[in-house]
This record gives C-alpha cells, sequence and structure tokens, in this order.
DNA sequence: CGATTGCGGACAACTCCCGTCCTCTATTCG
DNA sequence: CGAATAGAGGACGGGAGTTGTCCGCAATCG
C-alpha cells in the first residue's frame, strides 16, 4: 500500500475492491487493513454511497459492510484470475455469437485487453489455444477474438489498417483500409471500411482477413451513406450465407427437448414422441443437434440435411467397419 | 454527474472511466468534461499513475492520454451492455468448465452478480435461457451457473444452505448443510459441505441440487479434516468419471488437424493421413470431435467409443431410411 | 518554423480531511 | 433482561491536500 498524495482516493478505491469480495467486513478489520481510523472509514462509506455505490450494513455483532446490487455498476476490481477467466470467457463467448450482445462483447474485449498486463495476456492467450473450440458451425470457420479486439480498437483510434485477404474465388489482396464498424451477422462478422485505393466503401468478412496491422496512421472522420452499418451491410450483401430449417420427429417426450434445447421449437405429438423444428445455419450443426437429442428420429426436412445424414452413416460405417 | 463533496476521487473514477475507452483523449478535452481546469487533469492523471496505473500520453499536436496495460489491472468500468455480455460469457464459459480457471471463473461471476443491477441480471437470465448450451458431454448434464454463484456467495458467506439434493439411485433428500468449498472435477462441480443432521463432511454433486435456499443463518468456521478440499474430495471419492482415451487413423493432413483441434495430438503417418489421441470424459464428446474433423477415419481404440458409433450408425441409418 | 500538446514548478486561497471525543441505535448471545 | 458488539453520526481543531492561475519548457507534426 503506497501512502502519500493520492491516499484519500487511492483509500476509496481499496476500500471497494474490499467491498467487492463477497463477505462481510467490519469497520474495525477495514480500519486496520487500511490504516485508519474506524470514523474514517464510516466517512469514507458514506462516501462511496454519495457516489452511488449501495454499501450494505448490518448492525449488531457479527455485522459489517458489503457492497450490493445498486442501479449503476461500480468500477469491477479484478485480480489477476479473475480478469483472466473474463478473457477467457468472453473469448468463447464471443466465438459462439451469443445473440444481441455480440459488439457489447467485443466492446468489453477490447477494452479488457487494454488495460490487461502482459502477462496475463499470456495466460489468457495460452488458455485460449488450449481450449477446445466448440466449433459447431463445421465449415470450420472461426473468428479469431484477438482480430476482433484489434479492429474495435483501430476503429475506435480510427487508424488505418493494413490487412491480407482471401476473397471468396481465393485470390488473395493486400488492403489497406479505413475501418468504420463492425457488424455481426449470424455466426459471422463483417468490417465495413472505406477503401481509399479502390474509393469506395468495402465490406470484409473478419474470418477472411488475416495479417492483420495497424499504422497507426489517422484518418479523418468519413460519414457512410447510410444511417445505419447493419442495414447498409445488408443491403448490400447480395449473397447472404442460407440457413437451414431442419424438421424432424423425435422419440423423445417434448418436456425433455425443451429442457435440453432451449432454442428448438417443438410441438407435442404423443406421450413419447415429439416434432422439432431447429434453425441453423449448416446442416452439420443441425445434424449435431438431432444426434445429441441421444434418441430415435426422422428427419423430414431439408433434403441437404438428410445427404449430410447419409454421409454421416457412411463415413462412421467405414470407420468401424460395419458398413 | 454530481458534485460536492466526493468530488475528487469521483472525478478520479470519471477519468479512468473515459480513459478505459479505446481511443485518446486531449487533456483540454478531459478537462471540459469533467468540469475542471486542465491543470488539475494534469494532477489527476499523475494521481492515477501514482496508484500505479499506466496513463501513456503522446507528445504534439493531435496528441492524448490513453490508459495502456501496465502490471496491475486497474478496475474496469463497465457500462450495462459490457456488464452484460461479461456475465453471459462467463456462464457460457463455466458451462464449459475452461481447464485450469474454474475456480476464477466462478469468483469472478459472484462478485459480477453480487453488484449487478437487478435491471442487468434480468437481461443476463433472459439471455442465458436463449442460449444454446452446446453441450457436448452429452450425458446432459449441465451445471447452472447460477447455483454456482449462489453457493460461491453462501460459502464465501457462511451462510447456511438448504436444497433437495437427487443420490445416484434416484431417492430425493432434503438437506441443511454448512457448505465449505467449491470444487471442479472434470466436467462436474462438488459442493464439500458440513452436514449437520449426519454430523459429518459430505460431498454434493452440484448438477443434483435443486430448489437452493441459502437460509441467511451464519455458521461457526469448520475445519476440514484435510488440508485441502480437492485432495480430500480425490480421496473419499471412489468413483471417478472415467476418461477415454481415443485413438483413430484418420484421413487428413496432420497439418490440418492440429490447426483445427490444438487440443489432440497428432502423429504424421504420409502425406494425407494421421494417428490422432484424443481426450474426454465421454465417448460421445470424442464421437463427434472425430466427425468434426469431416474425413474418412478408423478407430482403434477405446472399444466404448466404437460400440457408440456403432449405436449411431443404426440410429443415422433408421432416421434417414437407408439402414 | 509555428502550432499544438503534454509537463511541471510556484503560489495563494480555500477546502477537506482526519483523529479524537461523544452519544445513540440495532442486534445477538448468555 | 443486560452485556457486548457494530454501525451512525455530530462537534471540533489542526493540519494537509486541492484547485486555479501563471509561467517557461519539451516534444511532436505539418
Amino acid at each position: 500500500m503506497l501512502v502519500g498524495v493520492t491516499d484519500t482516493a487511492g483509500r476509496l478505491l481499496s476500500l471497494l475492491s474490499l467491498l467487492q469480495m463477497p463477505r462481510e467486513w467490519p469497520g474495525s478489520e477495514l480500519a486496520r487493513r487500511l490504516d485508519v481510523s474506524p470514523r474514517t472509514i464510516r466517512r469514507d462509506v458514506d462516501r462511496l454511497r454519495e457516489l452511488g455505490y449501495p454499501v450494505e450494513a448490518t448492525m449488531g455483532a457479527d455485522g459489517g459492510y458489503r457492497l450490493v446490487a445498486g442501479t449503476a455498476m461500480p468500477p469491477l476490481l479484478l485480480d489477476d484470475e479473475e480478469a483472466v477467466a473474463i478473457a477467457v470467457g468472453l473469448r468463447t463467448a464471443a466465438r459462439q455469437a451469443v445473440a444481441g450482445i455480440e459488439e457489447a462483447s467485443v466492446r468489453a474485449m477490447a477494452k479488457l485487453e487494454q488495460v490487461l498486463p502482459s502477462r496475463l495476456r499470456r495466460r489468457v492467450a495460452a488458455l485460449g489455444a488450449a481450449t477446445v473450440p466448440v466449433v459447431l458451425g463445421a465449415d470450420g470457420v472461426t473468428v479469431d477474438p484477438e482480430h476482433l479486439t484489434t479492429l474495435a480498437s483501430a476503429i475506435a483510434n480510427r487508424e488505418r489498417l493494413r490487412f491480407r485477404y482471401s476473397a471468396a474465388d481465393g485470390a488473395e489482396t493486400r488492403r489497406h483500409v479505413e475501418p468504420l464498424h463492425l457488424v455481426p451477422s449470424g455466426r459471422r462478422w463483417y468490417l465495413v471500411a472505406f477503401d481509399p485505393e479502390r474509393d469506395d466503401w468495402r465490406f470484409f468478412r473478419v474470418d477472411r482477413m488475416t495479417a492483420l496491422t495497424p499504422t497507426g496512421a489517422r484518418f479523418p472522420p468519413r460519414a457512410l451513406p447510410a444511417d445505419d452499418p447493419a442495414t447498409y451491410l445488408a443491403e448490400h450483401m447480395l449473397s447472404r450465407a442460407p440457413t437451414y430449417a431442419a424438421v424432424a420427429t423425435v422419440r423423445l417426450p417434448a418436456r425433455d427437448v425443451r429442457a435440453r434445447f432451449p432454442g428448438m421449437t417443438v410441438e407435442v405429438v404423443d406421450e413419447r414422441t415429439c416434432r422439432v423444428s431447429d434453425l441453423g445455419d449448416t446442416v452439420e450443426y443441425l445434424a449435431f443437434h438431432l444426434l445429441q437429442l441421444g434418441c430415435e428420429f426422422e428427419v423430414h426436412e431439408p433434403p441437404e440435411l438428410v445427404a449430410h445424414l447419409r454421409e454421416l452413416h457412411g463415413r462412421i460405417g467405414r470407420a468401424v467397419g460395419s458398413g
């Protein structure tokens, strides 16, 4: 603990940190820890309350202070391991693209990344690599969370960006653009950027970008010829990723299916059978979902899914020598 | 912005919050925003630096301040959406039990949960329900992250806990215990607790607990008859979850396998073939992994995996009517 | 070169902060 | 019921910190 000029503000932060642990602290102990009188602790608690952080106190013997949920988020004071856990959590969540909070996830990642000490960054990288990517979108496309944070901070800093891009036809080009916005779409991420060499706006699929390097050069703000980047993307992307809707009859009570896959829509057929519809952007994903039910089933739609299952059937048969 | 007694500490927090955004702030703008003179901003920056937070400044026109990575984690100042994103990320990560940081994840969840405003809590709950649980441990066992945070804070607060427990044989009992520790083991979580009614220590699988309610009653600390809860658990749990090691030959270049599944150990057989070993605690998990490779393969070990694949083969055959 | 930005010393007026009193209330335990 | 413990908060005085203003200096960019 450093003592000196920045005493009182620093002490408030330490206090906040202590109160954030899931336990109660008697004022006397806080006073000992922070090396001030109990009266000052009471005053500090008042100060925190004035700042909007609800510090709750329980009276009587065995009482104490603790921080409870209020109306505003207090600053989170994390220890090393918790910071790593959050970073890893955000990465896995970003890979799965949880609906509706993609941008917020990336913002939080960028924020954390910016201040994460390098030793922790190494641990996060190691864990991220060790973590088995649960890539259900079996086209093998995984967005690198690292790229997302790099892009997010380049956008926020209005820094020019250099990278290599593999177009859909496999042709690789070098780009040097002014990034404006990151847009999630389904399981993919797109970068909306202005390309000065082509003097026009372009979209880039993040998973097709490699060798990302922010150049450090700033560029002046430029207005997109549309109100919202997401709608602009939707209007200009002619080839959208196809979505499949699976329809199947499964030998499992509707209740059980709902419990295990809240995302499927389920209709009761009889006590032990139901009809499910499931959305997914690849047939691989849908096939795995159905197999994970662990019961007999029959697929009605779509034909692509049936074809894929036939393919799997053949492959498994050859794998275990009973085909 | 509130102005008054708690001015300087609050201003430091606001400053920290601004500096955490991924952009640079000129001192003059910070001064305008925080409604103080630029000199005070410089002093505040000094204060933050004395507290150990590395505020970097770039000189020259178009310069400014920003917070960079240092040696200590600064307090994270999150907006609502970022907080929700982090909460959701931690939940999905907890469900997948990323090796090595399970406890830290739960600690971070408990910390966040403790201070999360209720309106955000509702959003997190809604998103958590909507998120498709990617349950690869196909025994259908998923740990409820909610339970983990409840348990963590009951332990930290030394609060008695009431719940219903389904034993392995299906018999359901009511329990009222003194929780001591949460221990992760493989994909499962165990609660180590003292059961006063039986006057002995017991283990409970978290996924078998329901109707969890902390009673609020405190209990005095009690020493576990062992140094480390994890080893105690290991010593007293006779039936450990078995782990399977799959060995297979796959028709895919070793390079590609390594790129897609960093967790597998791969030996080159020839240019287009390799031999992989993969660890997992269920055969379902191993089977999905092999199928995700999307190529021909042949399974050598273990027999349980072969049996499971035969079963899948039969099921798929019946599903698409070609068996 | 000049403009812009950060850096930091000096000073004076003012504020606040802290520790030490004190009394009061709420809760738990014996 | 009463003792013990914990928080709440007013009063007060001395000391310390904070702030704005004014200044010259250093670094960077165009």
